[in-house]
DNA sequence: GTCTATATTCCGATAGAC
DNA sequence: GTCTATCGGAATATAGAC
């Protein structure tokens, strides 16, 4: 892995553990093994880090969806959530509660690449919502969309809340969401 | 309005726009209009501050809880959603979101009042969900926290999430609750 | 590309006068 | 209680050698 792949990967994780102003370029430093100022050189603003960063879920995203388009619903759903499981054993919150969380104190270029993975989440959800119940195997009333927003919440929620109140309430929270999509 | 409790207001303001690590004793000062070593004798360190502005919110919840206890089920549930439509009026996020996201960078006294205060919350929404089962006006499967718990996370997540899509769907997630609890 | 050195700014916090 | 003054530290960022 490159220098700069490094610094992302270590800035993700930090930025998912404390939130986007609590990291600093001295954390990457002890992580990474680098100099605080040769991080400047991969990233001269924080917010190019930071940029950077969603980036990487954008790419990382648009892979899975391409990945899973021949599979079904229901793994495309256990796959979503799969990736709050994995966040949840390291401790980790999800980058857009994270960022959403600290929206008005970032730059500009940082807000519009969470606006854009965001919508890259929302519409991936909305689609395999709608495939599943097309197939006889999700069931719902309403928009697609809407009801993409309510499991989406639930998940970007619960990563957060369970901090707080133990890690049982995710499989709680997961394990409802799945019932009530499978329930007739 | 004392200067203790103008500085709580004003924190409590600034921690959910930007966040615990975001805001600083200036922030403050510029507000209240005192100067930043003053609020040092008010609240010797951050986290007291941050413990105080936590401790309101218990007192605060405490408050409305004893006053809508003759009150329907439907108007408790009213009440606990009004309190999220006024914050994204202001475009504040919950406090419990906002201190989840940074909790592993805050003390010790900060976590344990947030811990408090979710529980308050989750007991409060738990039982006028199950009242307003048992009075045949909600309807829903399972545990009521658990119901509790999905509500929760839906409110909690969309005040988020609606920085980045836009407040029309602030709109459609509390719709749908609604809707969803109110459907036989 | 990475380093040392440094500039600049802001932070939380304290001492002591009033 | 609030002020002025200041401390020590940490933050982002830059300059320039290697």
């Amino acid at each position: 892995m490159t220098t700069r792949e490094q610094i992302i990967q270590s800035a993700d994780k930090l930025i998912r553990e404390k939130g986007y102003n609590a990291f600093s370029f001295s954390d990457i430093s002890n992580v990474v093994g680098i100099k605080k100022a040769s991080i400047h050189y991969h990233f001269p603003q924080k917010s190019d880090l930071g940029t950077a960063v969603i980036n990487e879920h954008i790419l990382g995203l648009k892979n899975t969806i391409n990945k899973y388009k021949g599979k079904s619903p229901v793994e495309k759903f256990e796959k979503f959530i799969s990736v709050y499981s994995e966040a949840k054993t390291e401790n980790k919150i999800c980058i857009v509660g994270s960022v959403a969380s600290d929206l008005n104190t970032i730059e500009e270029n940082m807000k519009s690449k969470i606006k854009e993975f965001t919508n890259l989440v929302l519409d991936w959800v909305t689609f395999f919502l709608e495939e599943g119940r097309e197939r006889n195997v999700f069931y719902f009333g309403g928009e697609g969309r809407d009801k993409a927003l309510m499991i989406i919440t639930n998940m970007l929620a619960i990563v957060q809340l369970s901090r707080v109140t133990g890690e049982k309430d995710f499989k709680i929270v997961t394990s409802k969401i799945k019932e009530d999509l499978l329930k007739k």
